[in-house]
DNA sequence: TTTCTGACA
DNA sequence: TGTCAGCA
């Protein structure tokens, strides 16, 4: 399958004028040409997109994003990529049940944090292009994230332990305070879920709780700012960049 | 509709 | 760094 630049840029929703920027000024995604000299791009260059995407979303400018896909990946378990792969199986599939039963099993098998960043993530990622399936996909999958994650937070409280509560700041992808609390969760901790954060944030109100607020981009001197006033105010934060 | 270049914020 | 106008 190989698409136009307008086509390609629709789908994995890049303007196309910045995709011919990046590909001029960084040497980012070089697609084929067509006799005409129109660009051809295919079903890698969209992976490739994705991956760039990725780290422009972590905050990565972008002219440095060639030198980390040059990388080779980080290395990963066959095991992780063996589940990840039997995940996407089943969401791919339909089989709803048998991807929850899954992540349950997985979840008491594996380190809930390996889980996280070596599994839920790269799959995630895997499902961003903006094409209408593969974000339905994902929607099913951050359901059952967001389920399994109520579930391990619930146990949690049946323990005593620091009281939390986790939020978004200036985060543009809601699933990740889900996926940062299952990160915490079997640890001790009692931690509550603020799933959609709220235009302006007054931690303040519950000074008691530490709050774990997880963010995108940088920490600008106006943020850096603002929680040093939130500590002044004797509040526990910690930022989670992602 | 796409190419490219140069320019702007 | 992303976007736009203008031209071919």
């Amino acid at each position: 399958m190989t698409y136009s630049i307008g086509e390609f840029a629709r789908l994995c929703g890049i303007n196309a004028t910045t995709l011919r920027a990046w590909q001029n000024r960084y040497g980012l995604l070089k697609p084929m040409r067509t006799d005409g000299g129109h660009r051809l791009y295919s079903d890698a260059d969209i992976q490739q997109a994705l991956r760039i995407l990725d780290w422009v979303r972590k905050g990565v400018p972008i002219s440095q994003v060639k030198t980390l896909l040059a990388r080779p990946e980080p290395r990963r378990t066959n095991n992780w990529c063996a589940l990840q792969e039997s995940m996407y199986q089943r969401l791919n599939e339909g089989k709803i049940e048998s991807l929850r039963q899954l992540l349950y099993d997985s979840g008491r098998e594996y380190p809930r944090p390996e889980l996280v960043t070596e599994v839920l993530r790269p799959l995630r990622s895997k499902l961003s292009a903006n094409i209408a399936a593969m974000l339905t996909l994902r929607e099913i999958l951050d359901g059952i994230i967001i389920a399994y994650t109520s579930f391990c937070l619930e146990g949690d409280k049946r323990a005593p332990g620091d009281n939390y509560l986790i939020t978004g700041w200036h985060l543009t992808d809601p699933c990740e305070i889900w996926l940062e609390a299952l990160r915490r969760t079997g640890q001790g901790h009692r931690i509550d879920v603020l799933p959609v954060p709220p235009a302006a944030l007054a931690p303040e109100i519950f000074p008691e709780r530490k709050w774990l607020l997880v963010t995108t981009g940088k920490l600008t001197a106006v943020r850096k700012k603002q929680i040093e006033r939130w500590q002044q105010q004797g509040v526990a934060i910690e930022v989670i960049p992602l």
